[in-house]
DNA sequence: TACGATT
């Protein structure tokens, strides 16, 4: 059993990610020792790497201080990222040498100075919607740029069209004043040439995740490897009669689909709940078809939807690459409503068909092809 | 909360 080694304190709170420092003294007001030059933050580290191995990689280089693989308070995840204090400046410049970039199953690590843990550096992080497709993370930072140092940045992409973005990304400034400059300037403002404005917030913190974000998370990683396998089920449905006008309304109130899940013919669905061989995640391959699928909205899912609900209920109908329900970020309960990625229109439409309307305990859902996003008239 | 997205 792992021993959860730490816990949110104040250098944890810079976040997963660090930067380098100029050279030259740091002056001290408080007589502290000056790390500057020994302190070290390490980032994307594999999920399921332990306390003891990051210890035995980083201490390979030289004799170490102290170091603190990151864990999440509450759950004990590792969150990807740690601390590694040497006793001789020279080590931690050997290590960055030597371990930055080096490949660790999925992960390529990054392996850096740590900056002095201040309170100023803290929730400087933000997260940026709404941004066009075509801009780059460069395009990205020079927008940004004029309001502070950028200290990372990234630009989330579907990874099942392998690299196109989701127009959704991070900016993580120096200090949190600038990133409050930012939110001012650019929250709500068009990009140049942009059609949409762009929307500019403060990020939420990954480690405030929910366990049942973390299934989802797991979920939907070992459902990609199924993605593929499960194409086959195009063929079967064309020999269930009654799949094209939907499920009987005066059948029993039984949740999730009683009916449809019957009609199957015994054939094996998805479901998050039977994926087992969960306990290694190392070398995940996306694996299988690629491409960007028919996008369907579902309205009235309940508060307590969650994601297992859109695959048992599209599941049946063929290749599901994809499912989110849409929450609210403060009660973490659903909006009402959430999207599915199926791979054939076929069988995204024989979904459409037989789902909308259908009665989903006392709520009747509404199904439909996504549409454009709805602008201000 | 009627067409999103949280490294």
């Amino acid at each position: 059993m792992v021993t959860i080694i730490s816990t949110m304190e104040t250098q944890v709170s810079n976040g997963p990610s660090g930067t380098s420092l100029p050279n030259g003294p740091v002056i001290s007001t408080n007589g502290s020792t000056d790390d500057s030059k020994t302190n070290l933050i390490v980032n994307y580290l594999p999920q399921n790497m332990t306390q003891e191995e990051f210890k035995s990689l980083f201490g390979s280089i030289g004799e170490i201080e102290s170091c603190k693989l990151v864990r999440d308070k509450i759950t004990g995840q590792s969150l990807g990222y740690g601390f590694v204090n040497y006793v001789d400046p020279n080590d931690a410049d050997k290590a960055i040498n030597t371990l930055n970039g080096l490949k660790l199953q999925t992960k390529t690590i990054k392996v850096s100075y740590a900056r002095p843990s201040s309170a100023s550096i803290r929730d400087a992080n933000l997260y940026v919607s709404g941004l066009p497709k075509t801009m780059s993370q460069k395009d990205m930072e020079q927008l940004f740029s004029q309001y502070g140092r950028i200290i990372t940045s990234r630009i989330l992409v579907d990874q099942v069209t392998a690299g196109i973005s989701r127009g959704v990304g991070f900016i993580r400034f120096d200090k949190r004043n600038e990133a409050e400059e930012a939110i001012k300037g650019l929250n709500g403002q068009k990009p140049l040439g942009a059609a949409e404005p762009i929307t500019v917030k403060f990020a939420n913190n990954p480690s405030q995740k929910t366990g049942q974000a973390l299934l989802t998370q797991l979920y939907q990683t070992a459902a990609r490897r199924y993605t593929g396998p499960l194409h086959h089920q195009t063929q079967r449905f064309s020999m269930i009669p009654s799949l094209g006008k939907g499920p009987d309304p005066n059948s029993s109130s039984k949740p999730i689909l009683d009916n449809l899940l019957n009609a199957s013919y015994g054939v094996k669905r998805f479901s998050p709940i039977t994926i087992d061989s969960m306990t290694s995640l190392a070398g995940v391959n996306l694996t299988g078809p690629t491409g960007a699928g028919w996008c369907i909205f579902v309205y009235n899912l309940s508060p307590e939807a969650d994601e297992s609900v859109l695959w048992q209920l599209f599941g049946p109908f063929g290749a599901v690459t994809n499912v989110k329900v849409i929450r609210d970020f403060t009660t973490n309960k659903c909006k009402g409503f959430g999207f599915v990625t199926m791979t054939n229109y076929d069988e995204a439409a024989m979904a459409i068909a037989s789902l909308n309307g259908y009665r989903l305990g006392d709520r009747v859902l509404q199904v439909s092809f996504k549409t454009s996003k709805q602008h201000k008239a």
